[in-house]
Formats: C-alpha cells, sequence, structure tokens
DNA sequence: ACCTGAACACCGTTCAAGT
DNA sequence: ACCTGAACACCGTTCAAGT
C-alpha cells in the first residue's frame, strides 16, 4: 500500500523508467479522486497525505496542481461537483411534478454521496453547479407567477425536507441492530415510560425502497400544503 | 494560556498550594465545558487536550473520568445533552400546535448549537434525551388514531423539515457579504445565464425575523398538507 | 483497580530551499 | 515563478508505568 509501484515482477532494469507524469496533475484529478474516498470511506478518510499517496504525488503538490489554499477548498470543489448531478436534463413543466423530480433525484445523489448533507451546512451552493441547481429550482415554479421572495421560499422548503430526510434515511441504515445505542435504546422502550416508541413494529421494513416511501409520504404533504396556498381552493 | 496558574502575582510561597481538586471532575463537568466551546468556536475546536487544558487536567483524564473510550462519545453525550433543551414542558392539547410548538423550539436550540446538526447526521437520537423528544414528537400526534408507522413518518416529515430549514439560516448567517464566494456568484448571476436568481432582491432582509418568517411559511405548508391527508376534506 | 505521562502515528499547513 | 522537502504545531489514542 505504501509502495505505488507495488511488487515487482521483474527487475528494476527491465522495467521502463517511470515517466515524468502520465497525465499532468489536475484540479479535476485530485476531485475525482477525493469523491470515491469520501464515498466510501467517509469524509474523514480524505486526508491530503491519502490524497498524494493514492495519485502518486507528494502532499504540498495537492495543494500547488488544485490550486486550493486549503482543504476546505477541496471540499467546496466536491460540494460543487456532486451539485452537478442533481442537475435535470429536463424540467416537467407541471410545477409540481418538476419539484418532486428535483427532490427525487436530489435525494439519490444525497445516499451516493453520504459526506455531502455534513459539508453543505458549512459550504454554501454557491460555487458554479450549485447555482445551476438553484436556477433550475426557481425555475420550477418560474410559470406560476409568484414574486421572487416566495418561488425562493418553496425551493428552500422543499430542499430542507430532502435534505433533512436524506439524514434520517443515513441515520438508520448505518445504526445496525448490533449497535450498542441501539441495544440501551431497547431497553429504555421496555421499562415502559416510552408507550408511543413501544407501539413501533421492531421488524418495520427498512429496505431502501421502505426509506423511499416515507420520504415520498412526506414530499407529497409538503407539495399538498404549497399547492393549497397558491392555488386557493377551487369550486 | 499554557500555564494554568496565570502569571503570579505573588512569590510561590505566599500561593496556597493547590488543592487537590476543588471538584472531582466528571463527565457532567466534562460535557458542559464541551457545549460552549462547540458554540462559540465549532466543533473542530472541541478537542481532548482543549478540553483538558480548560479543566486543568490531563487529557487522558477526560477519559477516564467522563467514562468515554473515544472522542466520538462525547460527541454522543453533547447531541443527548442539547436533546434536553428541546423537550417542551407542556404538549398544547391541538395537534398542529403542538407539532408547531416542536418545531419551533427546536429550531431555537438549533441556532443556539449550530454544531448540533452537524452530528446529528452520525449520532441518532439514541439517548435517554433524545429518546424522549423523539417519544414527545409521537405524543404530539396521538389523540388522532393513526397507526403507529404514519405518526413516525408524521414526525420524520417535521424534523427533517426543522434540521435541513435550520442549515439554510445557519448558511446564510454564516456568509458574510465579503466572502469571496459571494462575489464569485455575484459575478456568475451578472452574466444573464440566471434571470431567477436575478430577479432576487440582492437586499432582501436577513435578519432573524426575517429567517423565522421564512421557516414558518414552510412549516404552515407542510402542516397544512399533513392536515389535508389526515382528515378528509370537510363539507 | 484506577489513573496518567510519555510516546506513537497521524494530521494540515508554513516556509525556506530548490528548480 | 512555480514547485516541494523538511519541519512545525497540532491531533486522538495506545500503552506501560505508576499509585
Amino acid at each position: 500500500m505504501s509502495d505505488p509501484v507495488g511488487e515487482p515482477p521483474t527487475p528494476v532494469w527491465d522495467r521502463p523508467p517511470p515517466a515524468r507524469r502520465r497525465t499532468p496533475l489536475t484540479r479535476e484529478i485530485v476531485v475525482a479522486a477525493a469523491i470515491p474516498i469520501a464515498d466510501a470511506e467517509g469524509l474523514a478518510a480524505v486526508t491530503v497525505r491519502r490524497l498524494a499517496a493514492e495519485l502518486d504525488a507528494r502532499p504540498m503538490s495537492v495543494y500547488s496542481y488544485a490550486r486550493i489554499t486549503s482543504k476546505e477548498e477541496l471540499f467546496d470543489l466536491m460540494v460543487d461537483e456532486v451539485s452537478a448531478e442533481m442537475l435535470l436534463p429536463e424540467l416537467p413543466p407541471d410545477w409540481r411534478e418538476a419539484l418532486r423530480s428535483i427532490a427525487i433525484r436530489c435525494r439519490q445523489v444525497l445516499l451516493r454521496h453520504p459526506w455531502w448533507v455534513e459539508l453543505v451546512g458549512q459550504h454554501v451552493l454557491l460555487g458554479p453547479n450549485g447555482t445551476r441547481y438553484r436556477e433550475q429550482n426557481l425555475d420550477a415554479v418560474g410559470g406560476l407567477g409568484l414574486d421572487p421572495e416566495s418561488r425562493l421560499a418553496i425551493y428552500v422548503a422543499v430542499q430542507s425536507y430532502v435534505v433533512g430526510q436524506a439524514m434520517f434515511t443515513l441515520d438508520e441504515e448505518a445504526s445496525t441492530p448490533a449497535a450498542p445505542a441501539v441495544g440501551y435504546q431497547a431497553a429504555l422502550i421496555a421499562s415502559g415510560d416510552f408507550p408511543n416508541l413501544a407501539g413501533l413494529d421492531p421488524h418495520r421494513p427498512t429496505t431502501p425502497e421502505a426509506h423511499e416511501q416515507f420520504f415520498r409520504r412526506g414530499l407529497d404533504w409538503l407539495l399538498r400544503g404549497i399547492a393549497a396556498s397558491i392555488e386557493p381552493p377551487a369550486g
């Protein structure tokens, strides 16, 4: 692992001398290397030294070639890169379907990149792709004749729900029944002081499909409430 | 800073010898010391060594006296401690008012302890106070004759919105107009490619009151949608 | 048994020295 | 000017030695 060449099957002299660099290190390569590490092992595994080793470079070269002045800026780039995945190629004409599609797509991306949620709290969506994403959200409700502030309020409400809900799903996926805290929880509930929690089926399904159904239920509530406030009850 | 006694104003011999320890170090004291640090300087400022210095102890004593085996467990304790602040002394009888009160209270606590949002993504609410908080949430909709799963869905939906919305508020409060990313953003929008974002008033109020109004709007949408699904339209 | 000092294996980043 | 090795000032945690 610490030997970038691996176990040499031939004498040194037979191996071609290392090329200066197969492809010059670029910002894109650095970001593309960091994202899978964060996906698979969490944000904490993304260290400058680890990236350098992975890219067969020296730690400080990561800063030089990615043109970043701190690790935080690398995180900014990672957040914006993933924001691009949230963009829909096309927006359904109906505002409700448009918001629903955006929310579902966003959720899928968040479940693929759990660290995004951790970062977005401190790294606002001000990069190029994050800006495009926000523009697309406002576009979704563009045909309703609402004032800009109201459109922003709708975007923030839906996005808040999606991000918060993704956190819950990730939480539940991460906490195995064997975790100590889960056992403690069960003992607490068995005390009888938590009748509502006790009423929950301990064997309720926690499949991805079940989580998605749960998510859609809340999303429908929110969209229905928005609809009720912008479309005065007909009849 | 590294000298726990400060600049001595008297010769050593005049100063009373250090008491063994004013009060024995306990878990509660450690957690109570950690929370204000996180509130004021962020989670990253909470280090074992910093805590030890603050409490006039050695780093490893923090582990011993708080009975924790890792820093993560300290974070677990911090999350649960703050969860207690979210509990309402009394629940309004009307389910909608109950959910609204919980949401507003929760939001106030989150704005006081911004790091809670960062942690809750990986530290599920399985401690004693977190469990009480979840029980209270389920209790809020206990008088409607809903099945347990539906009550859980309502709790998760409201809580998701509250947590996600708090992140947005904290984001906006944190990003000063002088931040480089904000300037970049303005230039992007000036390009004309983002008509919806361009339509937003750049001088719109960003006071805490304005944020709260924004929050309440989305909360009302969500509650209205929930109401519509459990109370079939009368008339 | 409980507590703790020194040491270990890491971090991100500074900075002076290279090219 | 751009790049980088060594060094600095930190981390969380292990572990052996104390009481």
